[in-house]
DNA sequence: ATGACTTACCCGGTAAGA
């Protein structure tokens, strides 16, 4: 089974890129980030007639997440929206149950510019989402967490460090909490399977940023105990960060043992 | 540290992304 994420940075204007993916690549699950539409927006019936069904959580203008299965697979919605603040109506984080697979699709807060507000809704977040996962890692069905997660975990995510050195998702308070959820016993599914090669998962539009290779890591696969141990294969479709008009992240996957 | 692109909004300048 291969499961994957991508940032679509817009589902209205990457529809023909989202469905050339699908198409090519076939992952069972596939996990988007930042759709930027409203609820009735959705592009349902394309999806629908390639071959997938699925479950979106939506928003004017701006984040949105949603998770396609397969249609052989059984999908059902287990929630919407990260418990621990009733006032937070940003549209971030979806479950689903795939068959046996607990899946959480999550596109975390940028959090810059830090300091500030905005940073101070990144780290909120991150605790919302560790104790949220606190409640998924010992699970004995399999977990994945998978998605945006803006943070950039060590100096080997990033084509060079010291140009992140004042943003948000490079900042010691970043990496430090990241590094307490996985601290709970989750597996950075690329990093467990790459320890020593740079990868990267974005390219900014600035820059030339994709033809210099100028990409950082920020879409991590996280799974649970019992999950890691069918971890197989992985990867990240890069080539799709060079179609026309691309979104600045690329689809990034695991394949686990049926 | 910012913003050389890109998107969405409402209709061309603003806000946001990372």
């Amino acid at each position: 089974m291969k499961i994957a994420t991508y940032n679509v940075n817009g589902l209205n204007a990457r529809l023909p890129s989202l469905l050339r993916w699908l198409q090519e690549e076939a992952p069972d699950v596939a996990c988007l980030q930042e759709m930027k539409m409203i609820d009735e927006k959705f592009p349902s019936l394309a999806i629908m007639n390639a071959g997938y069904n699925a479950i979106w959580h939506g928003q004017k203008s701006w984040n949105g997440v949603a998770i396609l299965a397969k249609n052989n697979l059984e999908l059902n919605e287990v929630g919407r929206g990260l418990p621990g603040d009733p006032e937070d109506l940003q549209s971030r984080f979806i479950e689903a149950r795939v068959n046996d697979l607990l899946v959480g699709c999550l596109y975390l807060p940028n959090g810059n510019p830090a300091p500030g507000p905005k940073f101070d809704y990144k780290l909120a977040w991150l605790e919302r989402l560790i104790t949220k996962a606190k409640s998924l890692v010992e699970l004995e069905t399999p977990v994945v967490l998978l998605g945006d997660y803006n943070v950039v975990p060590t100096d080997l995510d990033v084509y060079k460090p010291e140009r992140l050195t004042y943003d948000a998702v490079f900042l010691p308070e970043t990496k430090e909490a990241y590094r307490r959820l996985l601290d709970q016993g989750w597996t950075d599914a690329l990093r467990t399977l790459n320890p020593d090669i740079k990868i990267y998962t974005f390219w900014d539009y600035f820059r030339n940023s994709y033809g210099r290779d100028a990409g950082i890591r920020l879409d991590h696969l996280l799974l649970n105990p019992v999950l890691a141990k069918r971890l197989q294969t992985c990867g990240v479709d890069r080539h799709v960060r060079g179609w026309e008009k691309p979104s600045d992240h690329a689809p990034t996957w695991i394949t686990i043992e049926d």
